[in-house]
DNA sequence: GCAAAGCGTTAACAAATATCAACGCTTTTT
DNA sequence: AAAAAGCGTTGATATTTGTTAACGCTTTGC
């Protein structure tokens, strides 16, 4: 249940997990299910988890005044769901996450993630790698999202998440990237250029 | 010359640096100062230094197909200048950095961080930091970006940045929002609501 | 002190994107 | 099996934003 986990973990810290530290880890991280279209957090709430998706996709977003959603994140496998803001100011969420599939998690409460990083040096490098690789993503986004036309940012998010682009359907995408559903749409009907 | 960045530093750390720690950072930031227009960094370089800003202010932008800058980042004191993806990947980087004002910068190498991480742990909180605060003002930007009208951004961004409103020039931030100047003219122009 | 560059504004027009409404197809629910 | 919901598409139209050009004012450089 907490492979894919302990295998992620290595991938990013130099030695591999000692066994002691394995079991430290799959004691502090509990498997849970979502069912397609639960909240794993609502706007408004303190986001006090975090979950490591070992099966199924998710989504965080905004609904603004109109009702509309907007989507901030995507995950699939190997990603973490969760709202850093929130979690780390303890201020209430503008945004919700829930299961777009059928999801199995690993989720750990903030308190323990600090305990574990205390506990597993490792993991406090690991984390680090992971913030650098977060932000820089993020920047690229952000860069992309005030530099380029919609038409660009598709073609920059297809390139770079294609396994985004096979496993959500179009709107979601469309809202991902800041278009209506209607606008993808044409864009997608275009000629290849 | 140094004081800012110890003063600064001190405000992210529990307990305060030792004088022994100020000297090894003292001694691994060197002064650097540049004209108006200057580069820090050109695009195509890779990224080997970051400069903490203890006077003046600066960008970071790309240039696109047709010549017009967008603006990623601004800096003024106590702000970081670098360019993190190309300074970690070691790849080439997509912006400049320059000076918008006759500025002064403490500059250190990407080794040097690294060996004064190893030497001074609280440093490596303070990055922890660091990286906690700029991926959530990042997430910010972005979901804004995305799910917001120019002037909903121009709005927030009055709001959270008015030390930036104040010292770039208009057309500067209009590039930040990603609008074009004349549309930032316009949104002012409207009455409040 | 003068010329040039930088800055913000405005207007007319063009392009990109959103909105609204409708349709057909597929999948899910009952 | 029927109904409902989800999904992608298209067309007509509205709104937002960009483009181009021009102007006046201020600051900068020589």
């Amino acid at each position: 249940m907490h492979e894919p986990l302990i295998t992620y973990i290595n991938q990013y810290i130099s030695s591999p997990l000692t066994s002691e530290e394995e079991k430290l880890i799959t004691t502090a991280f509990q498997p849970k299910r979502l069912r397609k279209k639960q909240y794993f957090l609502q706007a408004g709430e303190v986001c006090k988890n975090t979950g490591f998706i070992t099966k199924g996709a998710m989504r965080q977003y905004t609904v603004d005044d109109k009702g509309v959603e907007h989507i901030v994140h995507l995950y699939i496998e190997n990603y973490w769901a969760t709202d850093r803001e929130s979690s780390i100011m303890l201020t209430p969420s503008r945004y919700n996450i829930d299961a777009w599939e059928d999801t199995e998690l690993l989720v750990i409460s903030r308190a323990n993630i600090l305990d574990l990083m205390n506990k597993i040096p490792a993991l406090v490098e690991m984390i680090r790698l992971m913030d650098e690789r977060y932000a820089i993503a993020n920047n690229r986004r952000l860069s992309s999202a005030i530099s380029n036309t919609a038409e660009k940012r598709y073609e920059e998010f297809a390139q770079n998440h294609p396994q985004f682009n096979l496993r959500f359907p179009q709107h979601i995408i469309a809202s991902y990237l800041g278009v209506t559903k209607e606008t993808l749409s044409r864009i997608r009907k275009q000629p290849l250029k």
